[in-house]
DNA sequence: TCTTCTCTGCTTTTT
DNA sequence: GCAGAGAAGA
């Protein structure tokens, strides 16, 4: 049953029952073009995972094994053997990125675009496809809305609201988190279990949820998990609909399978049987909810509900599976605090009888040090599947570990780091810093910003979710859907109309009273004399606008609609007047949403995608450093990878250690292992000895991981920027002690942080004084920002960095050749801090005071006049 | 109704 | 240390 290989097929197209041009196309030509020519290259395994086309298999594929390669060559195996066409092969992703990415590759080796692969996309975007085509089914009309985070919680606000609920005692938006993690574990409001539900708002939970969900259905709406949890309800009572998709789909494919939850699986298991008639069900006996010793959570009393569910869903969809090729890296796994399951892999060969798993062990990414550091530092999880990654590239540079006295130094050294990669004539595209939190980033825009070395920030708020670009599609919406409440709720007073909350509250009554949406009931209150004169006058300007509007979207291209909707609302101008920071870039988004429009075939299709497709882009182009957290960083690669703040409470992180216990750590050394692995050929560890969190001083000890790491393939060296003990290496109670501050082995939390506090005074006068050489320009400038005092604890050491330092500082700025461009109190304009006025000048580099970020030192390259 | 002041409470993030 | 929310003043 392993290789399929009819060489009859191959040749002859009449074996592929091939009518749809488009379909034929690729097929044909992946058949022609590509030959076996595909396969070479790929090693045994790899081999064996595009070639076992039949029956369950499970690819586990470590960091850099080829793992995309191996899913994109399987489908394109598929199509080359006519065993199915592109319109019958279900190909699931996570992200937006990898289902492009797949479809990039895919072009490529079939030598055109791909669109004849309908069904490959997100878990979202094809749940929200299934359940358009079904809508009614769920009380839903097909041009329903997906509502974002934001949408969410406002409208769960305002169903507390109406019960007499204290939204500061119970916040909306614990209880959105509390809804979406049901909808994660595929739980309809009467499947939650009632000892859950009652934990919020004294037992009132699981009646919110219920009314949520009515809610949603009167606003014609969806939230994300709606868009797969209303799909397995569909195919759950609707047999003959989940027959139909069974048919269609002769291949599954699921990318990153250590990441889906519990809805996810359920809605794979429901695909993936083999369409089976009513009545005959080949039952093949089979024990879900058998417990399996391999798997940590199994004991866990909080998964009986979902895994009785799993069960009554093994039950009742028993037959034969069919070809679901899942391809994922349970030690990679890193979302369980959104829903994940890591079980969901581990139990593959379980929930799929016959399964073949199929390991990729051979990493073509990282030198020989870098994978020996990651799979020590996970081979102390429990509950894994197992691999041992192996390279055959050369040992290379070995992972170094550097103390350093504070969280400013860390980023110094850094920093002087990055400098010294960049003078070898290295790309700066090819370094990234990964942190753990994304609070740890500031320090380092800081300091980059004073070096003028460029860098770009992955991740943070997505294009869709700022605030621009939803009130632009806010505008959208009311005019596509005038039923849409939400929508026309954010934006009924932005710009400023002088329609405040009573106003809003007013039209709420009108329109509960008498059913109708706001929208209608603002038109009938503007013919009333219920509200002020000025608040009347602009409402009913409101109304006319989208009356014309609509009217427009007729004759008007959608992409001209939205821009004379966002001239004429006023919305376009109330950013170019607003003279903050970032108001030029927000009206850079603006055109941008518009011209994104262009690729949509008018205003219902752009909607209809816009909240599951949408994707920020971050100008890869230039050369710059990349800043991210270490989530974010899964999937991409570096040849330099720098990993600050690995200190207890941080990294691992003692949230998630307080309320995942033993699970929560082993994730944590998941994210330290994805770190690592991020790295081709330096990956650069550090720790802190203090650390600023949330604007209070604190001492902090070394990551427990640093102590898990092979002593073989680590090298301690000392901060660049000057070491906190006077040149001892080392840092705390651990295997490596080899330092006089905290020179002793006793090695508990407790006692080190008592250390730690004791020694301070003395390891600060150590690094002030004996770490010497330090310092310079640049020590000066990054302080120059930190305007308060740092806390009755650090007074002196602040105080008596700053006085001298500053000093230094002085001279050596002063040295600095050339002279700049600007004068004093010339008016300027900065990217991230926005105006500000010039105050003083050392060569290329100004202080400036700003309007909104205080007083700041920066490289005059980065500043415009105003 | 809009602005300014005080208070709180902080991971990770995709869709 | 700062953003975001809510309450008090203009």
């Amino acid at each position: 049953m392993i290789r399929m290989t009819e060489p009859s097929k191959i040749n002859s197209s009449q074996n592929v029952p091939d009518h749809q041009p488009a379909a034929g196309g690729i097929a044909a030509r992946a058949r022609a073009s590509v030959g076996p020519k595909y396969l070479t290259g790929l090693n045994p395994e790899q081999r064996d995972a595009v070639e076992t086309l039949d029956g369950p298999v499970l690819v586990l594929a470590g960091a850099g094994t080829g793992k995309t390669r191996v899913l994109t060559t399987r489908i394109a195996h598929i199509l080359s053997q006519g065993r199915a066409r592109p319109a019958e092969i279900l190909s699931v992703t996570f992200t937006n990125k990898a289902a492009r990415e797949m479809k990039h590759r895919l072009g490529q080796m079939l030598g055109q675009a791909v669109e004849g692969m309908p069904w490959l996309g997100t878990f979202h975007s094809i749940g929200g496809r299934i359940l358009r085509t079904h809508a009614e089914l769920a009380q839903l009309k097909s041009n329903f809305t997906v509502l974002d985070t934001d949408d969410q919680v406002r409208l769960l606000k305002q169903l507390l609201q109406a019960d007499n609920i204290d939204d500061k005692r119970w916040p909306a938006r614990m209880l959105a988190g509390l809804i979406d993690g049901w909808k994660n574990r595929g739980l309809t409001p009467s499947q939650v279990p009632p000892g859950e539900a009652a934990v919020f708002a004294n037992g009132k939970g699981g009646k919110l949820y219920a009314s949520y969900q009515e809610r949603l259905k009167i606003l014609n709406a969806a939230d994300f998990g709606d868009l797969l949890l209303e799909d397995i309800r569909i195919f759950r009572e609707h047999p003959d609909i989940l027959r139909q998709y069974q048919q269609r789909f002769k291949f599954i494919l699921v990318d990153e399978y250590q990441d889906t939850n519990v809805a996810q699986y359920l809605w794979l298991r429901l695909l993936s049987q083999a369409p089976s008639k009513p009545a005959a069900q080949a039952a093949i006996p089979e024990r879900v909810e058998d417990s399996n010793p391999d798997s940590p959570s199994e004991s866990d009393n909080t998964h009986r509900p979902e895994m009785t569910e799993r069960a009554a869903i093994a039950a009742a969809s028993a037959g034969p599976t069919k070809n679901i090729c899942c391809v994922g890296d349970d030690d990679q796994s890193i979302y369980g605090w959104r829903g994940a399951e890591v079980d969901n892999i581990l139990r593959f060969d379980h929930d799929f009888p016959g399964a073949k798993v199929i390991r990729l062990e051979r990493n073509y990414r990282s030198t020989g040090h870098i994978l020996a550091a990651a799979s020590h530092l996970i081979a102390h999880n429990e509950g894994r599947l197992g691999k041992t990654l192996r390279t055959e590239d050369q040992d290379g540079e070995k992972v170094t570990v550097t103390g350093s006295w504070d969280s400013e130094e860390e980023a110094r050294g850094i920093g002087e780091e990055i400098e010294q990669i960049q003078r070898q004539g290295e790309k700066l595209n090819e370094v990234a810093i990964l942190v753990r939190a994304s609070y740890q980033m500031r320090e380092f825009e800081d300091r980059f910003v004073t070096l003028g070395l460029p860098y770009r920030v992955i991740g943070g708020p997505r294009f869709y979710e700022r605030a621009e670009i939803r009130d632009a599609l806010a505008y959208l919406r009311v005019i596509n859907s005038p039923a849409d409440d939400l929508a026309f709720e954010r934006i009924v007073n932005v710009p400023k109309r002088g329609l405040g909350d009573a106003t809003v509250q007013m039209l709420h009554d009108h329109a509960r009273k008498r059913r109708i949406p706001l929208f209608e009931a603002a038109r009938a209150v503007v013919e009333t004399d219920e509200l002020k004169p000025k608040a009347r006058g602009s409402l009913r300007d409101v109304v006319t606008q989208f009356d014309r509007w609509r009217a427009q979207r007729e004759v008007t291209a959608h992409t001209d609609l939205a821009q004379i909707v966002l001239d004429e609302s006023g919305y376009t101008e109330m950013w170019q007047k607003d003279r903050s920071a970032d108001a030029a870039g927000r009206l850079e988004n603006l055109k941008e949403l518009v011209r994104s429009m262009e690729e949509f075939e008018n205003l219902q299709g752009f909607l209809e995608h816009i909240s599951l497709v949408m994707d920020r882009d971050s100008g890869a182009d230039e050369d710059a450093v990349s800043l991210m957290t270490l989530h974010s960083a899964k999937g991409l690669e570096f040849d330099n990878v720098f990993l600050p703040g690995w200190e207890e409470g941080l990294f691992p992180s003692q949230r998630t250690l307080d309320e995942q216990g033993r699970a929560g750590l082993e994730e944590e050394r998941r994210l330290g292992h994805v770190g690592l692995t991020r790295a081709r050929r330096r990956a650069k560890i550090y720790f802190a000895t203090n650390r600023r969190i949330h604007g209070t001083w604190s001492t902090t000890i070394p990551s427990r991981f640093l102590d898990e790491l092979p002593a073989a393939n680590v090298e301690i060296t000392e901060s660049k920027g000057g070491s906190a003990w006077g040149g001892t290496g080392g840092y705390g109670a651990s295997r490596f002690d080899d330092m006089e501050a905290f020179g002793s082995t006793y090695s508990t939390p407790g006692w080190q942080r008592a250390q730690a506090n004791r020694n301070r005074g003395q390891a600060n006068g150590q690094g002030r004084n004996g770490g010497g050489g330090r310092g310079g320009f640049e020590e000066e400038a990054s302080n120059f920002s930190s305007t308060s005092s740092s806390g009755p604890d650090f007074g002196s050491f602040s105080s008596r960095r700053r006085g001298p330092m500053t000093i230094e500082g002085e001279l050596v700025a002063k040295s600095t050749g050339t002279t700049s461009e600007f004068s004093l109190s010339d008016r300027v304009f900065h990217q991230k801090f926005g105006y500000g006025r010039v105050t003083k000048i050392d060569g290329n580099k100004l202080t400036i005071a700003f309007d909104k970020a205080g007083e700041k030192k920066v490289v005059d390259s980065f500043v415009q006049r105003a």
